[in-house]
DNA sequence: CGTGGCCGGATTGGATCCAATATCCGGTGC
DNA sequence: GCACCGGATATTGGATCCAATCCGGCCACG
């Protein structure tokens, strides 16, 4: 099939992933009438199954969102992709030239860096304010994540997503919902570039006993102590991306 | 002329207002070819009136936001109007529901509570970066605005705008865009409230002694002490406002 | 030989039309 | 009298069509 490489077939399964900002979709399952209505607007499905694939690395940063493309790949019209383009846009996945077209967001080191910073003092705040509050069978839930990404065999993408779910878990605690909002939603914007980062397998093993010191604190309730170690952990984990990415691309270029 | 009061001429004058994910439209003028071209698609302008309207408090929390009154109110069809609502869904000044429409982002105090804590944390870190880096040009307008500020004849919505000029000026020289941007964002998420909550007026000379001092911490370049001050300003301002709204409000009805 | 203008294809932005869904209203049965 | 159930209307979601803009290559000209 001679049709245009660049997204063929780059959008399909994995998980919904989850979205800082919808708002609008995450509601009850609206059961009433007998059958499960799709609910789902186009323009929702069509958001998230990009999202998930800018997130899971399938699009990787830099690559071209033709919406033309997108649009015989997902099987409908441009519409919903350009409302979805532009929720990415917002939500700082993919960057929008007028005229031009969308491309996946490619941060420069510098800005992972900045981002990481940020995420430091936000999930410092949030695991700060969780940990009194958190449940034993959060706890159950997160020992059972650390487990399974013990597993020498699991891929990448595998181990990324428990990672990811195993940081989740903690923040909701917090009671405070809008902040965990945005630390999701800067955690999204630095998902892609760890995704692409392959090199960071090697790092599973030291992330591995960070998560198993930050699982003791958050079971002893300490919220200072989780509070530095999740600080501790995210600046590591920079420090290994950043060098990765500045390593890939000596000088780094704006798309 | 009996057309919906909802939004008949809400829409129209005002400065651009500042948007803080607005990647697209805000780079260079674009100087080149001789004339400089309208640049901005006709999307940018509808979602900068309509945030600029939110903001300003001409559109308050709770009004309907009907497609077509927009589109014939601004003079365009209903698809610029369309993907201007879901970028400022994303940037939380307005709640879309599927099929039913959208209308202006209604916070409970409680809400309001958490975005002036999420605020004092950011902003806090912001002050106490930029506060080494102040340059002087900065501190004079900051000294203008503040004068200007003192004026008593001066009416809410100038004084508000000055003031958020004030704040805004500061953390730039954080050296943080990413920060600065996310602080931007969730100011702009309470503004609409400060621009309704008329009582406010009352606080104006409080605010100034604390604009005040702000300044003096920033000629001196005490970060931490301007970061001390900013928390504080900013939940002096947050018990004032949630006074404001419960009082309005007892029983919070979401949107 | 290099440079600038111009034209054609490709792609996005905007408008219009049609379909799907929610709300509101009245009617009907219990 | 009240709850439930349809139909009419209004409003949003999606598809298609046209216009505006950008990018590439080609050609004329200095």
């Amino acid at each position: 099939m001679p049709d245009r490489p660049a997204v063929t077939a780059a959008i399909s399964p994995g998980a919904p992933a989850a979205a800082p900002g919808d708002r609008s979709a995450g509601g009850a399952p609206r059961r009433l009438g007998g059958r499960s209505v799709p609910r789902h607007t186009l323009q929702t499905l069509v958001t998230a199954r990009l999202r998930e694939a800018i997130l899971s690395g399938r699009l990787t940063p830099g690559a071209r969102l033709q919406q033309d493309d997108l649009a015989r790949e997902l099987g409908v019209s441009r519409m919903p992709i350009r409302e979805a383009l532009r929720v990415l846009h917002s939500e700082g996945l993919a960057e929008l030239q007028p005229h031009r077209g969308a491309v996946v967001t490619n941060l420069t080191p510098e800005e992972i860096e900045e981002v990481f910073e940020i995420r430091a003092m936000l999930e410092a705040r949030a695991a700060a304010l969780a940990a009194p509050h958190v449940r034993d069978a959060t706890l159950e839930r997160m020992r059972g994540l650390c487990d399974e990404m013990e597993n020498p065999g699991l891929d990448d993408a595998g181990w990324l997503a428990r990672n990811h779910a195993f940081h989740t878990l903690i923040y909701p605690a917090s009671g405070w919902p809008r902040l965990c909002a945005l630390i999701e939603a800067q955690r999204n914007v630095t998902r892609p570039h760890l995704a692409a980062a392959t090199t960071l397998t090697a790092r599973r093993p030291g992330a591995q006993r960070e998560h198993r010191r930050l699982l003791d604190a958050a079971a002893r309730r300490d919220g200072p102590r989780l509070a530095a170690l999740t600080e501790e952990h995210l600046r590591t984990t920079a420090r290994r991306l950043i060098a990765y990415v500045a390593g890939r691309r000596p000088a780094a270029r704006r798309a």
